[in-house]
RNA sequence: GGGCUCGUAGUGAAGAGGCCUAUCACGUCUCCCUGUCACGGAGAAGAUCGCCGGUUCGAAUCCGGUCGAGCCCGCCA
């Protein structure tokens, strides 16, 4: 097939056949221009009206009619060619020209300078899809799984596809359940990830494992996370049980798509190994963006002794210093003052350093040796402001993590043209449920706790066990968690053990993963891995900050498809064979 | 489930109690135009201002509700 930019250009002095879209048409009475677009750019035809039958339907062409057209290719000539234009410098004379397709008049506009709001983009997706910008983006994709695909095969990693009409995950997000018509009364479930089919692949005796897996979560969606489905690259590697071996292996594709696929620099070309808890401690967060400092600042100690009440009677006081930050208005630290509350803050305490003097609100209640001991800790200068966090160390690392992204947005120290990696190691294998008291497990049960059976064994009170870490790991990307992974925990009696210490019984193990425990038994490997989450990383490297924009045909906020309409009612003969039925509420 | 913001011709915006018989740009339609390239010129059509109710002499504008959207919190092995 010819393409217009491609192939028009090297063919001058031929005659050719091209098929597009009307991008527009600029018809001056005797004469009509046509700028005809593919996927691959625009070309102009002209229509003259010695030829007639051509002419006339020239004339009644509209924007985005299909149509073809033959005719020879000529230079310009001087003053005539368009450098704006890739092929700008010749044009189509047409000889013939045939409509294939007509188009009413568009809900949306291709190539207008406004484009239209999201909610008619997904309706008229398959028109925005014509926009260049779209048409680059679903490339590029291509591009990516094709990149990624070829590092992990070099690399002896073996593609295997997982059931999608699975099991209901007891832990973790809510599953989409699908009735059984066979079994009445029994449930598939569409996987959340291919997490235990991957862990039994290594006792199956795959040595490595990879898949560009579908994951289905029915939970609610943000700017950065999907209604419903989304991509992870997906991979496992048996005997390693040490986490690094599965970073060190993956790490420099992640590199190697930053620089060479996205175009973007390093912010650092080692990448740093962060634990949890320092990156907690010192980003408020456990996907810190490490473009920018604004690093959180322990105070606790020398405030212990403070007058000011709020400070006093506070768990954990830590503060940010905001370099420049002098220069904002009083309406705008009060928006920062909402977005604080908004994180669980009672308020937000600062102090302003400017002309050599202390302004705040709250000065009057420090004494001047604590003033000095933050201004000397913080490196606070002229023109800067330090903002406070004073309640329990969860919340001041929530609210000042977020206020933290929030002053790097509002100065704009966020350089796009820069992406900073960094991994989270060490997450904590059990954490305490706020709401219950009661521990939990970290992020999901499958982790090797570090140290195996004898750290779970030798943890006698909640604060020990709440120590134990496991090697469980995320890369982060910008601010983003974008892969997460951990050695896996592949013996029996730590399993029994690691659900014991929660109160959870044999038999609840055996009965919700039987399957994988059951495996265990017969000589499984030790193994590890990690997952990609690869529509977020891809819109961290196409600098996208809505994933909806680089994804083909995504749900809107709600979890409906407004183009295809989905969800929709089933037919009662579908129920029926289902035995289903509908109650009203 | 909760919070914040938004909803005005096909599209994007302006209007913030009476100047609104709602403004502008793009698009659409008709006519003119042989070198444009976001062509140009002349003209036209197109809006119960998301929906329901209230306040007021008077509501696109204020208030309440409702529906929808976006962002955030909850949630996300």
């Amino acid at each position: 097939m010819r393409t217009l930019a491609k192939d028009t250009v090297s063919a001058s002095g031929r005659s050719v056949t091209v098929k597009g879209w009307v991008n527009s048409r600029r018809d001056h009475g005797g004469l009509i221009f046509i700028d005809l677009r593919d996927h691959t750019g625009v070309v102009q035809l002209a229509i003259r009206p010695e030829q007639s039958e051509a002419f006339k339907l020239g004339e009644g062409l509209r924007d985005e009619f299909v149509i073809s057209a033959t005719g020879q290719v000529a230079d310009r000539g001087e003053g005539l060619r368009n450098p704006n234009l890739a092929t700008g410098s010749v044009e189509i004379k047409v000889d013939q020209l045939e409509i294939l397709n007509r188009s009413e008049a568009l809900p949306i506009q291709i190539e207008g300078t406004a484009q239209a709001n999201e909610e008619l983009r997904l309706k008229y997706r398959f028109l925005d899809l014509r926009r260049p910008k779209m048409q680059r983006m679903l490339k590029k994709r291509a591009e990516y799984y094709a990149a990624m695909r070829k590092y992990v095969e070099e690399r002896d990693f073996v593609e295997v596809t997982t059931p999608i009409l699975a099991n209901s995950s007891p832990e973790g997000a809510r599953d989409f359940l699908i009735p059984s018509r066979v079994h009445p009364g029994k449930f598939y479930a569409l996987p959340q990830a291919p997490q235990q089919f991957k862990q039994l692949l290594m006792v199956g005796g795959v040595p490595r494992y990879y898949q560009l897996a579908a994951c289905f979560r029915d939970e609610d969606p943000r700017a950065d996370r999907l209604y419903g489905e989304f991509y992870q690259l997906d991979l496992e590697m048996s005997f390693v049980e040490d986490g690094e071996e599965v970073r060190s292996t993956m790490e420099p594709l992640i590199k190697q798509l930053v620089t060479d696929f996205a175009g973007k620099k390093l912010f650092t070309e080692d990448i740093p190994r962060i634990s949890y808890t320092e990156a907690m401690e010192r980003y408020g967060t456990d996907k810190p963006d490490l473009r920018f400092g604004i690093e959180l600042t322990e105070l606790t100690e020398e405030l212990k002794d403070t007058e000011f009440g709020v400070f006093k009677n506070a768990e954990c006081v830590k503060a940010i210093c905001v370099k420049g930050a002098g220069e904002l208005s009083r309406s705008q630290i009060d928006k920062f003052t909402e977005i604080a509350k908004s994180e669980g803050a009672g308020g937000l305490a600062y102090l302003t350093y400017k002309d050599g003097e202390i302004q705040s609100p709250i000065a009057k209640f420090l004494k001047s040796g604590e003033l000095e001991a933050i201004k000397n800790k913080l490196g606070a200068q002229d023109g800067d402001i330090v903002f406070f966090g004073a309640d329990k160390r969860s919340t001041v690392n929530k609210v000042l993590g977020r206020l933290r992204n929030e002053f790097a947005d509002h100065f704009e120290l966020k350089d796009p043209g820069v992406i900073a990696l960094c991994w989270i190691v060490d997450f904590p294998f059990y954490e305490l449920d706020e709401k219950t008291g009661k521990l939990d497990f970290g992020h999901n049960p499958f982790s090797m706790p570090k140290g195996g059976l004898q750290a779970l064994e030798s943890a006698q009170t909640d604060e020990e066990k709440l120590k134990i870490v496991a090697d469980q790991y995320d890369i982060v990307l910008n601010g983003y968690e974008c892969c997460s992974g951990a050695v896996r925990n592949h013996n029996p009696e730590i399993m029994y053990k690691a659900f014991g210490i929660l109160g959870f019984d044999k038999e609840y193990v055996d009965s919700h993963f039987g399957a994988m425990i059951n495996a265990f038994k017969y000589g499984a490997p030790p193994h590890a891995g990690c997952a990609f989450g690869v529509d977020r990383m891809f819109m961290v490297l196409m600098d996208e900050s809505n994933i909806r924009e680089i994804v083909a045909f995504p749900k809107n906020g709600s979890g409906v498809d407004v183009m295809m309409q989905a969800p929709n009612t089933a037919a009662i003969e579908q129920l029926d064979e289902l035995n289903l039925h509908i109650v009203e509420h």
